[in-house]
DNA sequence: ACAAGCTATGATAGCGCTGTCATTTCCGCA
DNA sequence: TGCGGAAATGACAGCGCTATCATAGCTTGT
């Protein structure tokens, strides 16, 4: 009997009320010193203390959070860990996160709608603190669950419609159209694009619009262009710009989808012996550090995901009850003049 | 008053017993339905059903979890998300959960035990069922947690210590053992190092240990080293790679702490004009698929980082209730001949 | 025709914690 | 000396769900 007392006592069953019996005080005072919260005198402090440490007592956050309606979740849906730009968003959350105690619930959708809104809603079992999303695009019964829960919602990367709550992110349409002038007062007339799947990636959609109305303006157009089925990637790049070469040799810059497919770029001229810039200028998206590392400094367009993750939890924890009407932060994206375009 | 029933039951207070009112069965018969567990008769389902669609019910998996004892959640800590490799272990980890209805929680480390140690308590908190972690080094306390706590452990990357259940990875002793091997026999003779902090990366010490034995049993040895303070960074590769050359322009070979590294490596010999392999050769670990799609393929080891994730839940999910005596899975590794050694 | 064994449903009692509203103790100051 | 009020603690009633055991109807087989 003593045995089996003693195994239950260490294994499953260190609860509030066994700290509590055993420090002769109530579970409401051991439940205050836990959370610092409510006055409570040094002496009892301490010696609560000394048997939570003694029994390894952990507060079970899942009975907090029933009794007090409330969680130190935030969820997070985002589209892929493949595509590098989201794991730096995620460093950024993680990074405003840091120092609270709140806890990020990871989920990820694959760019389907239907798999977002599924996840919203096991998301939303938690009663999370707030909810992160990429992007403004959900179905009607996920758009209609994050209005309803009255929590927090961060949309990120862009800014291009208006949001539930906090947008944080940047004009995609008008870093195409910038990216579009900044080419053509360099010189460049013979414009091709090189790009992946829009359906799922519909900001590089927004970024092509934007350049095509720069160039339209300047009574210019996209000459050639290069989609690869899926997703963009290194070795797609390289193949795409091979393709755009082959089908149209007069273009003279190549504006890429992002910085993966135009280093993939910059690797075909390399191994073809096609001299970049001179004969073919490469543009990307993004800013990855790798661009600054290539043997040429990749010229593309810095979007600052570290930041929009961070900001976006900034944001939320400005005022994690109450939403204060639509709220937009721009991020801003900066041109990185560079050496291939 | 009418009014407000109504919001109230629209906003914050869609229950289980209020669709079981509605529907006219108990709560418990709603319960089973959401969980579909039971039998439960058709019609009466899809009454139930309609109800909670009509309402928009979300089961609170927090009441869920508290009654039940047990949660869908998988604690997961990991030390960083700027180096690709979790990203790409997280990516296995939700490939593994897909289909499931687990829910990971991610944490970041930074590499510092204590961090991991506070984290560990805290993922522990919400009573996980299982919890991946990267390594096998903990802090005596985190240790203890985790083997008292009886859910399933899974460690990953490393399988060169036992582990408290579950190891899932590889030898990144023999990797660097075989990588030297495998050098020695193509010929080359004088090796130089190139490495980043070894104090976060202890497996990139320990693939340096093995390729050291390795050239030790054939007569040879490490003949220069240039170590980055800090994360390994192509940046840094590309740095790091101008010094080795400066420190002693007799070596044949520089081997990398890992793919980033020797990317570096690559873009230094392509901007300096030095001859890959011919001058210098190159050999990386990790096997990213960037390095496939570089003007000249990487000579690498390829190590299964999202298989490892995939492993490590398929392995946890086997069993979730026992553990069953330590585990290891070997997700081995394969050289990449390649074209830069 | 009736025990045995289904299937379908319900009543009850918590899970481990926190919010709310007391209650007690102790201090400083008139 | 006594009183107002802050500091320190506690009692109690749930939070929204699920486990457990019980109950009612309905087939079966012999």
């Amino acid at each position: 009997m003593k045995e089996r007392r003693r195994l239950a006592d260490h294994k499953s069953k260190v609860t509030l009320s066994e700290v509590a019996r055993l420090a002769n005080v109530s579970e409401i005072t051991v439940s205050r010193i836990m959370r610092n919260k409510g006055p409570i005198s040094e002496v009892t402090r301490q010696r609560v203390m000394a048997v939570v440490n003694k029994l390894g007592y952990v507060p079970n956050r899942i009975a907090g959070s029933l009794a007090s309606a409330r969680s130190n979740i935030i969820g997070v849906a985002i589209p892929s860990l493949s595509n590098i730009v989201f794991p730096e968003v995620l460093r950024g959350i993680h990074a405003g996160l840091k120092g609270t105690d709140f806890q990020p619930v990871v989920g990820v959708t694959d760019y389907d709608l239907d798999a977002e809104e599924a996840l919203i809603r096991s998301l939303m079992a938690w009663k999370p603190a707030a909810m992160i999303l990429a992007g403004s695009d959900h179905t009607g019964s996920a758009q209609q669950i994050l209005v309803q829960s009255g929590i927090r919602i961060a949309e990120l990367m862009d800014i291009d419609v208006e949001p539930i709550d906090i947008a944080v992110g940047l004009s995609h349409r008008s870093a195409g159209y910038d990216s579009g002038r900044h080419l053509i007062e360099r010189g460049y007339r013979r414009f091709g694009y090189i790009g992946h799947n829009w359906r799922d990636d519909r900001r590089a959609k927004l970024r092509y619009d934007g350049l095509c109305q720069a160039l339209s303006e300047a009574g210019l157009q996209v000459v050639a262009h290069s989609m690869v089925e899926g997703a963009s990637s290194t070795l797609a790049g390289r193949a795409m710009t091979a393709n755009l070469l082959a089908n149209d040799p007069t273009v003279d810059v190549a504006v890429y989808s992002n910085d993966d497919m135009a280093i993939g770029g910059v690797f075909h001229c390399l191994s073809a012996g096609i001299a970049i810039r001179e004969r073919l200028a490469i543009f990307g998206f993004n800013g990855l550090e790798l661009g600054d590392a290539l043997p040429m400094v990749l010229s593309t367009m810095r979007s600052n995901r570290f930041l929009i993750g961070k900001i976006a939890v900034e944001k939320i924890m400005e005022n994690l009850a109450h939403r204060s009407g639509p709220c937009v932060v721009d991020t801003g994206y900066e041109i990185i003049a560079g050496e291939t375009a």
